[in-house]
DNA sequence: TGTACATCAGTGAACGCGCGTTCACTGATGTAC
DNA sequence: TGTACATCAGTGAACGCGCGTTCACTGATGTAC
C-alpha cells in the first residue's frame, strides 16, 4: 500500500531508535533484523527499504548513540550549578539510573572487543563519535591547553567506561553500588580543577 | 582408535588453551566449536568427549582467563624491585604487549555486555575470577585495611580495562600508544603508596 | 469530479550459511584369559 | 606368548534453528488526464 509522505521517514526514525537500544541490550551481534522488525510490528522483508543492510544501520546506530550520550552530557551540565559541572557529568555517568538502562547509555560500557569486528563504516562512526564525546568532555576537563584537556577527558571517559561495565557485570547488587559510589568519588576527586586558570 | 592413558587429558588441555585465546579473540558468542576443534585438527563431534556443552566450555575457559592473568601480575611483582611492585603491575597492564595479545590477556577488556546474557556457571565463574583478582591486586593497593585496599583496586582495575578496551578500539596507533602511556602515568601516580603505614 | 495508472513501503516464502548438539559408527590399543 | 574382546576418543552425516539477504508480489493512495 501507499503510505503518507512522512510515513517513510517515521518509520526509519523509529526502526533506527529501536536499533539503538538493541545493539545497547544485546551487543552488535546479538542484534537480529527480524526480531527488530517484529518488536516494530514489522516483517523482516521490508527493513531493505530503509537501510542498505545490517551493517548500514549499525553505523548509522553508532552514530546515533554518540550523539545521545554527548545529550546527556550535555544536560547534566545544564543542571549543574556554576564549578560543579564536570561532577555532575561524573554523577551522571556512574549512576544507577544509567547502569540500569544501557539501552539508553553510552556505548562505550557496552562493546569491547566487538567493535575490532565490525566493517570499516562501523569502526569510522565509533572513532568519530568518541572523538567527538573526548572533545566535549574536554570542554570541563582541567589542562592548561585543548590536547591536555583531551588527555584527561580520554582517562576519565575510559575509566568511567570500565567502572559501568564491571557495575553491570558483577551480579552481587551491592557490590555493584559501591563500584559506581567509589568510583565517583575517585573521578571527581582526581580531575577537580586545581590549575592556577581556573579562576 | 584407542589412544594412550594421557592422550585425553592432554587434548582436553589443548582445547582449553584454545578456547581461552578464542574466547579472547573473537568473543563467546564468536567462539565455535567446529572452529575450535578444526584448528586443532579434529572435527566437532568430537568435542562432547571434553565438554558437556559449550557453556561448560566457557566457564572453565572464564576460570582459566582469569588465572591466567594472576600469573601475569605475580610475574610483573616479581621481577619488579621493592616497592615498584604496583607501577610494575600497572605498566605491564597498560603495555603494549598486552594491548597487541588480546588473546593472552586479561578478560575484562574482552567482554563488556556480553557476560550477562551467559549462563549461571559462567557468570559464576566470572564473579570468582574477578573478586580473586581484586584480592591479589589488593595487596599492593595503599589503604589502611582490606577492605579498602579492595575499593581501590577495584577502581584502578576497572579504570585500566577501559583504557585497554578503548586503546584496542580506536583505529590511530598513535593515538592508541598515547592512550596507554597517560594511563600508565595517571594511575601509577594516583594510587602510589602515599598513607603512613607504608614504611 | 471521475477514471486509469504509477508508486513503493511492507509482505512472506525462499535462499545459503553457520551454529550447537546428537548419534551410530570406527578402529587402534588396553585388558582378560 | 597368543587370542578374543572391551574400550572410548574421535568421525562425519544429520537435526533444528536463527541469521542476513533476495525477490515476486500486494494494495492503498498519490498523480495525471
Amino acid at each position: 500500500m501507499r503510505y503518507s509522505s512522512q510515513h517513510k521517514a517515521r518509520t526509519h526514525a523509529r526502526l533506527l531508535k529501536k536499533a539503538t537500544e538493541e545493539c545497547r541490550n544485546q551487543g552488535l551481534q546479538g542484534t537480529g533484523i527480524a526480531k527488530l522488525m517484529g518488536q516494530m510490528g514489522l516483517t523482516h522483508g521490508g527493513f531493505y527499504a530503509h537501510f542498505e543492510n545490517k551493517s548500514d544501520l549499525v553505523a548509522a546506530a553508532t552514530a546515533k548513540m554518540f550523539d545521545e550520550t554527548v545529550d546527556h552530557m550535555r544536560l547534566a551540565v545544564e543542571r549543574a550549578p556554576k564549578g560543579k559541572e564536570l561532577a555532575a557529568i561524573v554523577s551522571s555517568y556512574l549512576s544507577q539510573q544509567h547502569r540500569d538502562h544501557p539501552d539508553q547509555g553510552c556505548l562505550l560500557p557496552v562493546l569491547a572487543s566487538e567493535i575490532s569486528r565490525q566493517s570499516q563504516s562501523v569502526r569510522r562512526a565509533y572513532t568519530q563519535g568518541f572523538n567527538e564525546q573526548i572533545k566535549r568532555l574536554a570542554a570541563y576537563m582541567p589542562g592548561k591547553d585543548t590536547e591536555q584537556k583531551c588527555e584527561k577527558a580520554r582517562i576519565l571517559l575510559s575509566g568511567m567506561a570500565g567502572s559501568m561495565m564491571l557495575a553491570r557485570a558483577v551480579s552481587d547488587r551491592e557490590l555493584s553500588d559501591k563500584i559506581l559510589a567509589q568510583s565517583r568519588e575517585f573521578y571527581i576527586s582526581a580531575f577537580q580543577d586545581s590549575s592556577p586558570n581556573s579562576g
